[in-house]
DNA sequence: TAAATACTAGACTGTCTAGTTTGATATATA
DNA sequence: TATATATCAAACTAGACAGTCTAGTATTTA
């Protein structure tokens, strides 16, 4: 009787057309903002009847909380340095390290955290959410890693230490510039060479923690 | 025939209206953001008639701007250290370090921070100018105190470097936290000794580059 | 005192926009 | 086929809000 999940009479909501709004959703909330874009802009851009938009989304702010969502699962990184033992510390942080700085340097990460930042006031749990998704998910993944790949045993305080100050030394100066809008840029080559840089002091810092 | 600076004929502006508006709108602008805040709030909050708002500035965004300013100017920190040779450099740290870690945990420098970058994309020019006041103050701050303090000559790209690291760790992770209006705050002695972590940390590597 | 400008209170304009309604057509189930 | 729901297109409602205008009052200079 039940054909699909919990099947209803009458036609079906097209998955698709979800999706196509929630894709120019997506673009024009990252571009122009909660507020700078209009619920008759993205039924436009989506080519699907405004009414459809709000059979899919009750309303604006559902809409919006849909596509922060869809873009964390986007974006997610895999866990996949944890679920074997094949590597040196060094190498996990280098390979997660610069993914992370790729992430930072990317014009739609870049907007997402504006425009969440923008709506904390009315829209906190999106917030939350994407804090989960993003620096808390990259936190306690390199709690892990320290806990798991280095030589001596650590405190699992002290792996979470390490983790927030790795994470602080790759966001450096050019976190906060590029959300601000201004110039920011590294090279790829900067980019290597400034996660090498943050991996020598987190070194430095574990050895000093052994004497 | 000039009374004060340009003097005109007819009743002169109001100082005292002007800072009263820019005070009501620096609170509204901080607790509900740019577009959360209308013009006649403004007015009502500060007393004064719609007209009189727009003879002081001449729309919405000229008074963003100028509280923007004002904020920026009210929060600017002094640069006593620079001026001085009585400071060990290990002090100076201290002391600049623990005040910027109490800016980062101020309710009203979070606000700023947030509703600057909501409006970076309609408003580019004041989100330069915060940068400038704020991290890019401290930035050349730090730079000239590495370069004036260390026991060792380093060159400037070292000194820089060493400034954007030591802001870097002040940030930590709790500065993308209260940004995003999550739980944060460190109490007065886990500030003290988070400063005197980030410490540790520069003074390591100082070290490392003289040997 | 006269001319000029600031200020007030409030009405007004024009525009934008979230969300609803309507009436027709399309597509699914039973 | 009958029924139920989706979708479309477009009009509509209701309210918000930036900025202007008006008409009267206040304060300044010359």
């Amino acid at each position: 009787m039940l054909n699909k999940e919990t099947s209803k009479a009458g036609r079906p909501k097209s998955a698709e057309k979800r999706q196509q709004v929630l894709n120019s959703a997506g673009k024009l909330f990252l571009m122009s903002g909660f507020n700078g874009c209009s619920m008759d802009m993205v039924a436009k851009q989506s080519g699907v009847s405004k009414q459809t938009v709000y059979s899919h989304f009750s309303n604006k702010e559902a809409l919006f909380s849909a596509v922060i969502e869809d873009k964390c699962a986007e974006y997610q990184l895999d866990n996949r340095h944890l679920e074997s033992e094949d590597y040196a510390l060094t190498q996990v942080l280098q390979e997660r390290g610069l993914q992370i700085v790729k992430l930072l340097h990317d014009d739609q990460v870049i907007a997402i955290y504006r425009v969440i930042i923008g709506e904390v006031n009315s829209n906190p749990r999106v917030a939350e959410l994407f804090y989960q998704a993003g620096p808390k998910h990259s936190l306690e993944y390199f709690s892990k890693c320290f806990l798991k790949f280095t030589t001596q045993p650590i405190t699992e305080e002290f792996a979470h230490k390490c983790a927030t100050t790795f994470l602080s030394l790759l966001q450096s100066e050019f976190h906060i510039k590029s959300i601000l809008g201004l110039d920011f840029a590294l090279s790829d080559k900067d980019q290597v060479a400034h996660v090498e840089f943050a991996i020598q002091l987190i070194v430095r810092l574990l050895d000093s923690s052994e004497s």
